[in-house]
DNA sequence: CCTCCACAGGAAAAAGTGGGCG
DNA sequence: CGCCCACTTTTTCCTGTGGAGG
């Protein structure tokens, strides 16, 4: 087999970057009212007063972070007018922190990355007093008058809500004098409010903006915008980009996941050497985008979650689906065993099989047979079964049991 | 309308992991 | 090296629940 020659296929896209996630657009449409009400919340900081704490709602790609650093920077160069204001911003992504001493620390090592004279903490090993001691010294020694700290996905934290309780009273606590903290708490779930406590609640959220999932209208005017740099003219028949929306709308209302699927899009229309793209390739598109999910969910599972899968898979192959979870435990112990691996009880299989029913990857149905039936879950894999195989069978330790 | 099955899923205890410090 | 700290994962224990059969 022969390699093809790189040659420049230009044909479709004009400049593809605008379409990548790594992308952020220097507006941002369809979202000014949020953003004037974000701009609103922060309006005491540019007066030298100390900054409210500002909770930002709404799902994945609704423009929350994008608002975030426009609004941010918009205020930083406005505060440079004024002698007597300096404002900071500490920025930090908690996604994967689940404990507020993560958080703390992670937050110590983002000042200390700015400083190569001091090396980043562990993230384990402190006690958590001296996480902190640590924490208010970087604040301290901050020039500006504030700190805002941005914690992104903050949700990850769950209920352990300590830095949440302690970060907004560290000037009023005496922990840091002469600079002013704010917190910026971003967060993906709706529910997370109901779960912090209540001395958090009563001081955190000041100041609670939504953001709503964009409409399929919102999106087309975001797609065109977008397309219109990425696309040359003419390539886009005319029922891409309201399809795209319209998915897009139905399945999540989220920018990001319109602008994938229409980038995909316009790489199935280049792969296939045609001059336009067409509603046809948004639909293909759709399909595998949905497949590269589950594909890469399925390849990140640890061990256990994988062994948790393969026992569904193996009894759905001998048509015992769909099976109860004693079934498939029995199943599982077979297979764990079988590759030496440490076997789990029930109790924990039973957590693995709801985080594949959350994530989409099994069908798990709720069934309740009433006195002499109990309610109980039904697992099974749904039409994904062969993608599913496919991919479990890639796996080093597991393909000894096909 | 009450009971009671068989499980779901929360909570706490226990075991295990990784790093700091003297 | 032994011990402490804080976290994570797993196990153990237990309360809660919807509805068929009484």
């Amino acid at each position: 087999m022969g390699l093809n020659s790189f040659t420049r296929d230009n044909s479709i896209f004009e400049n593809e970057t605008v379409l990548r996630d790594e992308y952020t657009p220097d507006d941002l449409l369809e979202r000014d009212d949020e953003l004037a009400a974000y701009q609103n919340a922060l309006r005491p900081v540019i007066n030298g007063a100390p900054p409210k704490n500002i909770f930002l709602y709404g799902q994945t790609g609704v423009g929350k972070t994008i608002s975030t650093d426009l609004v941010l920077s918009q205020l930083q160069s406005d505060a440079e007018q004024y002698d007597d204001l300096g404002v900071e911003t500490i920025y930090l992504n908690c996604k994967d922190l689940s404990t507020s001493y993560q958080v703390a620390a992670n937050l110590v090592n983002v000042f200390r990355a700015d400083d190569p004279d001091q090396s980043t903490i562990s993230t384990t090993g402190y006690p958590q007093s001296m996480v902190y001691d640590m924490l208010w010294e970087h604040l301290e020694d901050l020039d500006g008058t504030h700190a805002l700290i941005v914690l992104d996905e903050v949700d990850s934290i769950g209920t352990d809500d300590g830095i949440l309780y302690q970060l907004p009273r560290a000037s009023t606590a005496g922990h840091v004098t002469d600079t002013y903290v704010g917190v910026i708490g971003i967060c993906n779930n709706f529910t997370f409010r109901d779960n912090l406590s209540a001395r958090v609640k009563d001081t955190l959220c000041e100041e609670e903006l939504h953001f709503k999932p964009y409409d399929a209208n919102q999106l087309g005017t975001i797609l065109r915008h977008r397309a219109e740099k990425a696309f040359f003219d003419d390539v886009l028949e005319s029922d891409v980009i309201p399809a795209a929306a319209a998915y897009g709308a139905q399945e999540s209302g989220s920018a990001r996941q319109a602008l994938k699927l229409l980038y995909k899009a316009g790489d199935l229309a280049r792969e296939g050497e045609r001059s336009t793209v067409t509603g046809e390739d948004v639909e293909n598109a759709r399909e595998l985008i949905a497949k590269d999910r589950i594909g890469d969910e399925v390849n990140s599972l640890p061990t256990q979650g994988k062994l948790a899968l393969t026992a569904v898979y193996t009894l759905e192959r001998r048509g015992e689906t769909p099976s109860k979870r004693i079934q498939i435990h029995e199943e599982y112990e077979r297979h764990a065993s079988a590759i030496d691996a440490d076997v789990l009880s029930i109790r924990s299989i039973h957590d693995r099989l709801s985080d594949l029913r959350l994530k989409g990857i099994l069908d798990g149905e709720e069934r309740n047979d009433g006195r002499g039936g109990g309610s109980y879950y039904q697992y099974q894999l749904g039409d994904r079964e062969d993608i599913i195989g496919e991919i479990l069978q890639e796996d080093e330790r597991l393909s000894a049991l096909f």
